[in-house]
RNA sequence: GUGGCUGUAGCUCAGCUGGCAGAGCACCUGUCUGUGGAUCAGGAUGUCGCGGGUUCGAGCCCCGUCAGCCACCCCA
C-alpha cells in the first residue's frame, strides 16, 4: 500500500487525530470551567521567548538540557517556551501598577521540553497554568488547591482515585533547623526526600548517610517524614486546612511531609496531586507558593501562588480510569442522503434548511448506493438519516430514520426541522 | 545523557533448531437493483524499520543505525 516512505513526525510529538483532539478539548473545557468558576481570567504568553528569560530563574537542567533553542535569522537565541512562569512574571512586571489585585489568571497552551519521551512525558505537551498574585495568605493557597480539586471532581476523579498531598516549605525548614541540617545541604535533603518513595528503605538510608547525613539526623528525618500530624504545629497549615474544609474539598487533600517539590522557588505551601492506585507514578499537577519571583525578575515584590497540570499525565489517568467521554465522530448528528443525480438539489436544499434551523447536518457528497451512505452514517455515529427520493418528493415528505432504534417514519417536509429537533432532544 | 525491551498487512500480533510470509480484527464485493449496526460466501493487502555482514539460503544469526516503549535523571 504505502509505496512511498512517510516522513515521520518529530520525536516526542503527538498527532491529534479527531479522537485525540476531542480528548484534548475535553480537558481544555474542564480546565476552563474549573478556572472560571473561581473567577480566573484566561490569558496567554508568546510561544517563542528569548533564552535569556529563563536564565534568570529556571533550573539549570531546564534551560541547558531541556530547552528547544535556535538562532533566528537576526542571530537572537530563541526558545520554544519550556514553562510559563517567567513569561507571567515579565508580563506582570510590565504592567504591575495597572493590574487589579488579587489578580487571578489561567492559561492552557503548548510547551516544549527536549527530553527523552516516556510514559507521561512528551517533548511537546499542553499545560494548564493557574496563578493568584497579590495576596499572601493560606486562604489564597487553599483556593488554588480547591480549583484543582474542583477540576478533579468535574472529570470524575474522586478522592478514592486521586488525592492532593500538601506540605509547607517553611515547616520543613524549621524542622531541618532543629535537626541542624545546614542551609547548603537543604537541596540535597530535598532530593533525598523526593527519592524516598522510589527506593527501598534500607537502600535509601544508606544513600542518605553517604550523602552526608549523620545517624541522628537521619533518624530525625525519618521521624519527621512519618509524622502525619506535625502540620498542627504550623500555623499556616492549620489555617490552610481550615480553609480547605470550608471550601468543601477536605476529602481530596492530605498532609504529607514527603512532598517537597524539586523547584527552588517555592517559599511556603507546596502541593502535588497523584493518582492513588494507577500505573502512572508521576504527579498529575503540582504547585505552591512562590513569593520571591517577581522581585527576582526585576519587578516590585509580589506574592504569588499557583500550579501547573500537564495534559499527558492527566490524559493517561483519565483514560485508565475510564473517564474519557465517549467519542462522537461526527459533530453533525444528521445525515441527508442523496438518492440520485436528479434528487441531489433536494437534498442540499433540505440540508440548508436544517442548518438554518440550527441543526448540524452533513449531506452525502456524491451520488452512490444507499447502503454506502447508511454505512457511513453508522460509522460516523450519526443518529438520524434522511431520505429524499421519488416517493418523498412526490408527496412533499421526507423519510426520517432514527439510526439508534432503526425506526423510519415519513414526515411532511415543512415539519422536518421541528421533528428532528424533537428527536435529538429526546435522548 | 545512562540502561533495558520491541520494530512482520491499515490495527493487534504469531512465525519452531535458518528452508515457499501467516492469523484475528478492520477493509472491499456479493447474499440484499430505496436503508447501517447481525450472519454467511468470496476478495485485495507486505521495502518483515533501514544499512551492511555470515550463509547454498536470513523475518529468524552478527554488527551498525533509526524509531517506539519502559526505567533512571529532571519534571507537568
Amino acid at each position: 500500500m504505502a509505496k512511498n516512505i512517510i516522513v515521520p513526525a518529530v520525536k516526542g510529538t503527538r498527532e491529534f487525530y479527531p479522537e485525540e483532539m476531542a480528548r484534548r478539548n475535553y480537558i481544555y473545557e474542564k480546565v476552563r470551567e474549573a478556572s472560571q468558576s473561581f473567577g480566573y481570567q484566561e490569558w496567554d504568553a508568546p510561544y517563542l521567548e528569548t533564552l535569556e528569560l529563563y536564565a534568570a530563574k529556571s533550573g539549570e537542567e531546564l534551560v541547558k538540557e531541556q530547552a528547544f533553542t535556535f538562532k533566528d535569522r537576526g542571530g537572537s537565541q530563541i526558545t520554544l517556551r519550556p514553562e510559563l512562569t517567567p513569561s507571567l512574571a515579565r508580563m506582570i512586571a510590565k504592567k504591575q501598577r495597572q493590574l487589579v489585585y488579587p489578580l487571578r489568571w489561567w492559561s492552557f497552551g503548548p510547551f516544549w521540553r527536549y527530553e527523552r519521551p516516556q510514559k507521561g512525558r512528551s517533548r511537546e505537551f499542553f499545560q494548564w497554568n493557574i496563578d493568584m498574585l497579590g495576596p499572601n495568605s493560606p486562604e489564597a493557597d487553599a483556593e488554588l488547591i480547591a480549583v484543582a480539586a474542583k477540576f478533579m471532581q468535574s472529570v470524575g476523579l474522586s478522592p478514592e482515585l486521586a488525592r492532593i498531598y500538601i506540605n509547607n516549605r517553611g515547616l520543613m525548614d524549621s524542622e531541618f533547623d532543629k535537626l541542624a541540617i545546614p542551609t547548603e545541604s537543604r537541596l540535597m535533603v530535598s532530593n533525598l526526600v523526593d527519592r524516598r518513595s522510589k527506593m527501598k528503605a534500607d537502600a535509601w538510608e544508606k544513600y542518605a548517610l553517604e550523602a552526608g547525613l549523620s545517624e541522628p539526623q537521619l533518624d530525625g528525618l525519618v521521624a519527621l517524614l512519618e509524622n502525619k500530624d506535625i502540620w498542627k504545629e504550623w500555623d499556616d497549615l492549620v489555617r490552610l486546612f481550615t480553609a480547605l474544609d470550608a471550601l468543601g474539598v477536605s476529602d481530596y487533600v492530605e498532609f504529607d511531609p514527603n512532598v517537597v517539590r524539586g523547584l527552588l522557588y517555592y517559599t511556603g505551601t507546596v502541593f502535588e496531586a497523584f493518582d492513588v492506585s494507577g500505573s502512572v507514578r508521576r504527579s498529575i499537577l503540582g504547585g505552591g507558593r512562590y513569593n520571591n519571583l517577581l522581585a527576582d525578575v526585576g519587578g516590585d515584590p509580589l506574592s504569588a501562588v499557583g500550579f501547573a497540570m500537564g495534559d499527558v499525565v492527566a490524559g493517561i489517568v483519565l483514560e485508565e480510569n475510564g473517564l474519557i467521554p465517549e467519542f462522537e465522530p461526527s459533530p453533525a448528528p444528521v445525515l441527508v442522503t442523496v438518492f440520485g443525480e436528479e434528487f441531489s438539489a433536494e437534498s442540499y436544499a433540505l440540508s440548508a434548511e436544517l442548518r438554518a434551523a440550527g441543526i448540524n447536518v452533513s449531506t452525502y457528497p456524491e451520488v452512490t448506493k444507499m447502503k454506502k451512505q447508511f454505512k457511513f452514517a453508522n460509522k460516523m455515529g450519526m443518529r438520524i438519516a434522511l431520505i429524499v427520493g421519488s416517493d418523498e418528493v412526490e408527496n412533499a415528505e421526507v423519510a426520517v430514520k432514527n439510526l439508534m432504534s432503526g425506526e423510519q417514519v415519513k414526515v411532511a417536509r415543512a415539519q422536518v426541522p421541528e421533528e428532528i429537533q424533537k428527536m435529538l432532544a429526546s435522548d
